[in-house]
DNA sequence: ATCCATTTCTGAACATCGTTCTAAAATATT
DNA sequence: AATATTTTAGAACGATGTTCAGAAATGGAT
């Protein structure tokens, strides 16, 4: 007793976030407009408002994809000692993010929405640093690990956040990879410091 | 023979870059609208472009004003040994640019829009590495001062743009000024590492 | 068979955006 | 007075996110 639907609800979702990573890779933020996404998706811009309710869901939603791959990204590297290890994560987090420069603005451009985040983004994070935090607390047993992967995560945000929108080199002539290795390579200096002292 | 100016030049562009930071600060970069710089600078918006071209160039010019006072901050720093100044220039600085979270974002969100920065620009920046590089140079004078100053300030970057935009606790839940603090004693730990080997 | 209730979907409409450009305003010169 | 010249005002254009009235398409009731 009513209009059948003509996109499978889930179906129509999954293309119009996979829609929503092109347009963000094609031209950031500013290039994921509605029209652009009824467009590429196949849908109208009522069908993808009705299904997400604005704009900035559908964001959330590439995010949570975003974070899904990082992880898998991750427990992908080969096993290797901490140190090592360390460098090796560091590096291909760069590669990871510098390869998805729209998606990585999406994540860290514009207003913050919500005063709470989703579940699942809190939960990615920690998992993140918790990653971190592994190889540091196997090199370095008196030192509080956690706080010291927070500090080593955002060292290499740092240099992520100046090479995806283009603006490391007003810094440092190196690459972002350069520049992240250095970074681990900072803190583990200073943790051996910190062991020797 | 013509009709006489109604706006001193300068004023007027004085006008309109002091109420664009206004406006920035109350909403940041989305705040800054053509109609409500003519509202909040008296004049209206076909004057305004006569005299700036885009938005863009106000923005390029509320940062060139943010340059030179950060550079007075920094000149006004009291005089002190190489460790504690650092911790107080990494600390001044972040309280600089959270008191103009807005500014701030008006100088790192957005595309690229120059493939080549203005000279003051770069200047600027070069100023403030050299700045971080001197106490560097005079403790570790083996070490790269200028490399090392890239990489901390950096580090402190990546501090300042998560707190900028509302996000610092996704990561830790530890002040900006105390992680911009380890930043500077982890590196203060490589450098002393670094001598010691 | 016809009509209707119900749900799904479309796209026109609204306010606002950056930007452009026409024309009004105001003077100096002829 | 008329005209040329420059400055200013603000309407207009195409774009944006979002809403919403109605078209479309069915199953059930008559």
């Amino acid at each position: 007793m009513a209009r059948p639907r003509q996109y499978d609800p889930e179906t129509l979702r999954a293309a119009v976030v996979s829609a929503a990573r092109g347009l963000l890779e094609e031209g950031g933020p500013p290039a994921l407009t509605a029209r652009a996404l009824a467009q590429a998706s196949g849908a109208t811009s009522g069908t993808i408002y009705a299904s997400f309710g604005d704009l900035h869901s559908v964001l959330i939603e590439v995010n949570r994809d975003t974070f899904r791959e990082l992880g898998e990204m991750i427990d992908a590297l080969p096993d290797a000692p901490p140190e090592p290890w360390l460098y090796a994560l560091a590096e291909a987090y760069v590669d990871f993010m510098l390869e998805r420069k729209g998606v990585w603005r999406g994540l860290f451009e514009g207003d913050r929405v919500t005063d709470v985040f989703p579940q699942w983004y809190m939960a990615a994070i920690n998992a993140l640093l918790a990653k971190i935090a592994h190889p540091i607390a196997a090199l370095a047993p008196s030192e509080n690990a956690a706080e010291r992967a927070e500090e080593l995560f955002i060292s290499v945000h740092g240099v992520v956040a100046l090479a995806a929108i283009g603006r490391l080199d007003m810094v440092s002539p190196r690459s972002p990879k350069a520049l992240a290795h250095a970074a681990v390579n900072t803190m583990l200096s200073a943790l051996k410091e910190a062991s020797d002292a």
